[in-house]
DNA sequence: CGGGTAAGATTGACAGTGTTCAATTTACTG
DNA sequence: CAGTAAATTGAACACTGTCAATCTTACCCG
């Protein structure tokens, strides 16, 4: 038969690793080969293949890792907010932030053209757990009642309205003069006070 | 010296022959080597770069023309239309519909860690006129006196929401049920509302 | 028509990539 | 210590972008 199996403990502890080494060789430069992140481990440029099925899996599973500290960046932020309005403010102003402050985290996430987390489920429901925090917080805001919206609806227009200000920010498309942050809010208040909020 | 040098005429000739064989290549798989487009050329490997100075400027060129194509095609559809509110409408469905039709050109113009077209002062101006499209029709919405903003900030929000939608879509991370051709009308409609238009 | 010249395209090579597989080292158990 | 299973390695293949040197083509002038 193929190769022996390795222990599910040992196969943790290099995954970790991986993910830790190939975050920080990302955050220097933003392609990184498979080889460079073995020498960069001290391993042999085919060891890895021992812990991931291919290059591609082993960059989804950074992507998790992305995704799962993104959200709990955004949970951590939003903790001491009571009022579901300024929830909704800081969960946009964190989504800018975290970009601005981890451009390469950023660019695995939502870089188009990358593999489809639809291949991997467990990437995918990082992806959604992310999500998930942007829409409680949208929920929140109509269940008290200062604005009136389909909760999805507003959700995805938020969302998008603040990724898409992002996006263009981090590939310098933004005319000089105009940045991200300042766009940030004015897009959460407009896309607010169009639906029913009274400031 | 070095080589001796090409005519005007034939480089320009390559390079749009180039262009074109990138294009119809990259509308079947994301990523295109300089070896695939000179075989489906009908030419050596290197030949290329007898006309182009490397892989990045290649498709700097391919990305250009598709800023090119795209201001085009948003001016055209622009045209018949007089009232200033439905122009900036069309634009942002001309938007979602271009990169619907031709996600491939889409991702060359937008996708994120792409390199700088500050490098290459061509193809960032023809970023820039695509821009302008834009530009021109909210400055129109707010010129009538439909909706009272700051054209820039405005034109921004609106091209970010859109953007927005559009990227997010096309990394399929819209819920299901959402589409972005169900969100781009609504993030119009919502952000000049919020700028004071009375539908 | 013949030969020289310059434009244009090609071959060969180098370093680096993802990936596979056989061979080798390491670690642990009886 | 011996033997076996686990873990790592090295060599190899088909690619990639890029450069230098070489070859082929076409044309102009005597």
């Amino acid at each position: 038969m193929g190769r022996p199996a390795l222990s599910a403990a040992g196969l943790q502890a290099f995954r970790a690793r991986a993910i830790d080494v190939a975050l920080t060789l990302f955050a220097r430069e933003p392609d990184v080969s498979l080889r460079q992140l073995a020498k960069a481990m001290g391993v042999s440029p085919t060891t890895p293949y021992r812990y991931f099925e291919s290059k591609e899996e082993l960059f989804m599973a950074v992507r998790a890792e992305c995704y799962a500290r993104f959200a709990t960046q955004l949970r951590a932020r939003l903790k001491p907010i009571e009022d579901p309005i300024e929830r909704v403010h800081e969960v946009a102003r964190g989504y800018h932030e975290h970009a601005a402050t981890h451009p390469s985290e950023f660019g695995l996430m939502f870089q188009l053209g990358q593999p489809d987390p639809g291949a991997y489920p467990w990437a995918h429901r990082a992806g959604i757990d992310a999500w998930q925090v942007v829409l409680d917080a949208v929920e929140g805001a109509v269940l008290s009642g200062a604005v009136q919206a389909d909760v999805l609806e507003l959700a995805h227009l938020l969302w998008s309205g603040v990724h898409g200000i992002v996006s263009l920010s981090m590939s310098s498309r933004l005319s000089v003069g105009k940045s991200a942050a300042d766009l940030v809010d004015p897009m959460v208040s407009a896309l607010m006070r169009a639906h029913g909020w009274c400031p």
